[in-house]
DNA sequence: ATGTATGCAAACCATTTGCAATGAC
DNA sequence: GTCATTGCAAATGGTTTGCATACAT
């Protein structure tokens, strides 16, 4: 896939210009984390992170994963998620959708919601004392499934 | 505060009503965080919600407020944000302001952005197997202070 | 050579859990 | 009287921290 050799191309030519303008040094853990993110698709937490690296190319102790992470999200290369659970989730976030999450507050399920014009509108929005660079929009609710399991489940206490 | 009492009574009443169609009990501890809650302004999370309960009216265990937040989540009375760091915080949400959040990425500040017609865009949206209860819009990006704080530190430096 | 970044293990801390005692029904 | 709920204390688990070692500059 040509496309996605190049993005991590991109994304890794940002990285290097971000750590060089804060003068941060540039170490093959720092790259081998970048690299794996935007080899990978969705959403992903530490954990998940942390073990496919050891099991592929590159081990790398979760203190430098989470101190890279750190690096990523400062330079907007990475997204931070919360999705109500106590685990974070990230996100790449270089040419990827605009997109929200719509999440099943029964299980927990998490889906993208393809944007269809309220970017444009929030990003219109003026603030006072306030610059922003990005947002986020979740939506909770009860998905198709867990809305059924419910209702067959009141039927048979009627 | 009359209306202040109304509020307090209404949410009560609804609180009531949902315990009683879970059918689970009408404990003293459950009014009295819902109470709490009611009686204060703006976000709070768990400890400040133990310490101003025990250093006021009521001393309710730690275990018994999650379980009961747990609950006020599930009926809608309440609502939980992850602004980021590890702690959750939560708000009221009975006869509130639409409003959204402005997160600074720097100092952590959190302000509340007033609605100016996104809801009504964001509740349109049509989403195919989800039914949508709420949703939380998140602003990240940098506030006045810090941006200033690092002008005159970038400006130190040259 | 210097000092930042890494890896490891221990510490931290918000949240969850198990269980005996309490109290709503 | 029964069993859900409480309070306590211990356990959990994601994240952070301290420090010796490694390595980018």
């Amino acid at each position: 896939m040509v496309d996605k050799d190049n993005i991590k191309q991109i994304v890794k030519e940002k990285f290097t210009e971000y750590l060089t303008e804060k003068g941060l040094r540039k170490t093959q853990e720092r790259f081998a984390i970048l690299d794996y993110i935007y080899s990978s698709e969705g959403h992903f937490d530490m954990e998940m992170l942390y073990e496919s690296m050891s099991r592929q190319h590159f081990r790398v102790s979760r203190a430098t994963i989470y101190n890279t992470i750190e690096l990523l999200l400062d330079c907007h290369l990475v997204l931070k998620h919360q999705f109500g659970k106590n685990t974070s989730y990230y996100e790449k976030n270089y040419n990827s959708d605009n997109h929200y999450h719509s999440i099943c507050t029964e299980c927990g399920m998490v889906q993208e919601i393809k944007d269809t014009g309220i970017r444009e509108i929030i990003q219109s929005e003026k603030m006072k004392k306030f610059r922003m660079t990005h947002y986020c929009l979740y939506m909770y609710g009860i998905c198709t499934n867990c809305e059924n399991a419910k209702k067959s489940k009141n039927n048979n206490n009627v």
